[in-house]
DNA sequence: GCTCGTGCCATTGTATACAATGATGTTATA
DNA sequence: TATAACATCATTGTATACAATGGCACGAGC
């Protein structure tokens, strides 16, 4: 291990990978994600390598892989742009990502090849979810990143490389929207209760009850998001006026 | 400057973008596909570079591109591998596919937003060829972009770029296998067969019948598709040895 | 004969520099 | 005042150069 001199003004340990376009790539995500840059901020080459004291190859790097994960977009001849929401676009990456799950939790169910230890993990976690209190103040990160282990986890058991990483790449596009996915405790509960059913239906190897349920859990999310998303646009509207 | 002897004779205009990296990305897809660039070739940079006479920024990017699409193999101290034909991940790789096609159509059924006038085409297209001899030496390309239309333009229907695009890279990944794919008569009249069974089904609107056709379409296809993939690596192993 | 250390080489990452392209803004003229 | 030509700048693509890392082979020592 070495020390890491170099570092910008903002000296948070960045955990990414060793070389400095990943690093690059991996703060600017993060503060893409964070809104920390609002969206439409100009992005230019030459300001972020001031940002990074870095030189343009690394910022060039970290900039074409944030493109092609569409969260920024490269306009020809005037830089890079903070992505910004777009309502359609979130639901076509939902419907994608609908189709891919929905392929999942059918063979799963079809191959009944997935693990009892799984099953019974997931449901210790989201069965007493059911009856959350609307004042419980659980902790919103850690409730995204289970229901990212869940969706996650039905794909991983399927052993399928390609669709593993397409769902990986469309949950990082879709992360800073769906941090507004579970609001409040009545989403917490009806979440909890889509997901057992999911489970249920797989233990039973029920595809097209599984199917149903996983249908209905998505398109319930996808419905809040576009909500979330409205509200956001307005607030950066707002804060621009 | 060093007088490294790479002479390669290929002149030929590439037709590809207006930058070098472009360029050099497509001259090398083409060669890997066409099987130019045997599987497991060692595609050094610098090499690279004294055949391309470019310098390593365009060939980084280019082999960078060609890595993401899975056509090289990026091992990491020791450069890039034309990627060998993968079985399994083929396989994974239709069944992505299946997955996000099964989902189009079945919406197609539902919405029953699909043109006449491309339904039409497609029958116009498809149905001579149910009756397609033993003998005749139809063209294989044309028939591979054919099939490539038919399914491709079920996505475009749909509308959902994030799927076209998912589709588009999977083709991109599977093209020099496909190519196997449609090779003789009886085949060519099952797939006619399939695909107006799905043009029948998504006509009357009847999302059931239109998933069993197209899951039934592309298993076929998978499944000549391993067997291609078999002799392919069969016949590399035999000019190896 | 086998194992371990060392030095060389290929790959990789990064920096700096230069050319070209397209956009923007300014000024001069009608 | 409006328009057109021009100057300037930002972005982009590319080249060359240098540092660092890891692998591999050769040779020395046990």
């Amino acid at each position: 291990m070495k020390g890491v001199a170099v570092e910008n003004g903002a000296s948070e340990a960045v955990g990414g990978g060793s070389n400095l376009s990943h690093r690059i790539e991996t703060l600017l995500r993060e503060r893409i994600l964070k809104w920390s840059y609002p969206p439409g901020l100009h992005l230019g080459e030459i300001a972020l390598c001031a940002e990074f004291k870095a030189s343009r190859i690394p910022v060039r790097e970290a900039l074409r892989i944030l493109a092609e994960q569409g969260l920024v977009d490269k306009v020809p001849n005037q830089g890079c742009f903070v992505k910004q929401p777009d309502v359609e676009e979130t639901q076509q990456l939902y419907d994608m990502r609908l189709a891919l799950e929905l392929f999942v939790v059918e063979s799963l169910a079809s191959a009944g090849s997935l693990s009892l230890d799984w099953l019974k993990e997931q449901r210790v976690y989201w069965e007493p979810l059911l009856a959350v209190k609307a004042d419980d103040t659980a902790d919103r990160d850690a409730l995204v990143d289970a229901d990212t282990l869940f969706h996650f986890g039905l794909a991983e058991a399927l052993g399928n490389q390609p669709i593993c990483n397409a769902l990986r790449d469309i949950n990082a596009r879709l992360r800073f929207v769906r941090l507004a996915a579970i609001t409040n405790a009545h989403r917490i509960q009806e979440t909890a209760g889509e997901h057992l059913a999911v489970l249920d239906a797989l233990e039973k190897r029920d595809a097209e009850a599984a199917r149903r349920s996983l249908r209905q859990n998505i398109n319930h999310s996808r419905n809040k998001v576009e909500l979330a998303i409205g509200r956001a646009l307005m607030s950066v509207h707002k804060k621009r006026g």
